[in-house]
DNA sequence: ATTCTAGTTGAAACTAATTGCGATTACAAA
DNA sequence: TTTGTAATCGCAATTAGTTTCAACTAGAAT
């Protein structure tokens, strides 16, 4: 059971404790190539250990939000979705008519990010965007 | 019952009925000074007609959100909330620390969006949006 | 190996918001 | 004024996510 990576890594030299739950959707996480939600972690979990309730895959995404280990993203479908925060910054256009995601480089959020840090004083967090609006093909 | 407003004209203009629900609902958006939230805007209503269903008002925002007449933000507090579209566009930034929040103008997203629709083409729709972060106090 | 306990979990209740459906009604046309 | 009907509403069920709390356990200490 005892499976390494970089998040479980972390977690247990923040002496949190690797349980097998966490152990599991850390797992999903890391092997995961696009954004996933929490009911496909959970589905994906329960296939091999039906026990495992889905309440604390929320708790876990909770936990590695807050330690910066996944960022979330609403793209717009009813559910959260979440990303290995290691596995490069950027961000998303999504056009409410078509759908269409559009990926976004961290880089097209610097000035934005430099303005409000040299205006405000304000440090913001803009690791994960989701920026809605029209792309080309549908603007009238 | 047929109170007029800015929301309501338009509303009638585009061939929407003006149900009693509505008008009430415009109304109380109309004379909120700041964010208002569904469930507040419902209990408003029902202390003078307790019939209203709060579904009516979340279907409603959802009408007026379509057509641009009110925009929503959400602040972190667990609940969306909402601004008549006309009385100015701005933003704020959150502060994650100690909840401070800081009203920003239209004009600090102006660079992004050209940005956006020179590189990608693409038009966003940033009218009322919520940046999360730490503010001047909450660095360490 | 056994004990101890704070951190973690499962289960059930709860919240904010959405959806399906049958009943009601605003308002245009007769 | 009355009628007809598509738009709207109330209600109940559903969904995504959070919270509470008693039971369990990872991992440190003995
Ligand atoms: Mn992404
Ligand atoms: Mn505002
Ligand atoms: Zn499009
Ligand atoms: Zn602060």
């Amino acid at each position: 059971m005892n499976q390494s990576g970089y998040i479980t890594d972390k977690l247990s030299k923040l002496g949190y404790r690797l349980t097998p739950q966490r152990m599991m959707i850390l797992s999903v996480i890391e092997n995961s190539d696009n954004h996933i939600s929490a009911e496909e972690i959970h589905t994906q979990i329960v296939a091999k250990y039906p026990n495992v309730n889905i309440s604390t895959v929320y708790r876990t995404l909770e936990l590695l939000k807050r330690l910066s280990l996944v960022t979330e993203i609403n793209l717009g479908g009813g559910q959260v979705r979440y990303h290995p925060a290691n596995k490069g910054h950027h961000h998303h256009l999504i056009c409410q008519e078509c759908g269409t995601i559009i990926d976004l480089d961290e880089s097209a959020l610097a000035p934005l990010k430099d303005t409000l840090l040299r205006e405000y004083k304000f440090i913001a967090d803009l690791r994960h965007l989701a920026i809605f609006g029209r792309c080309v093909n549908c603007q009238r």
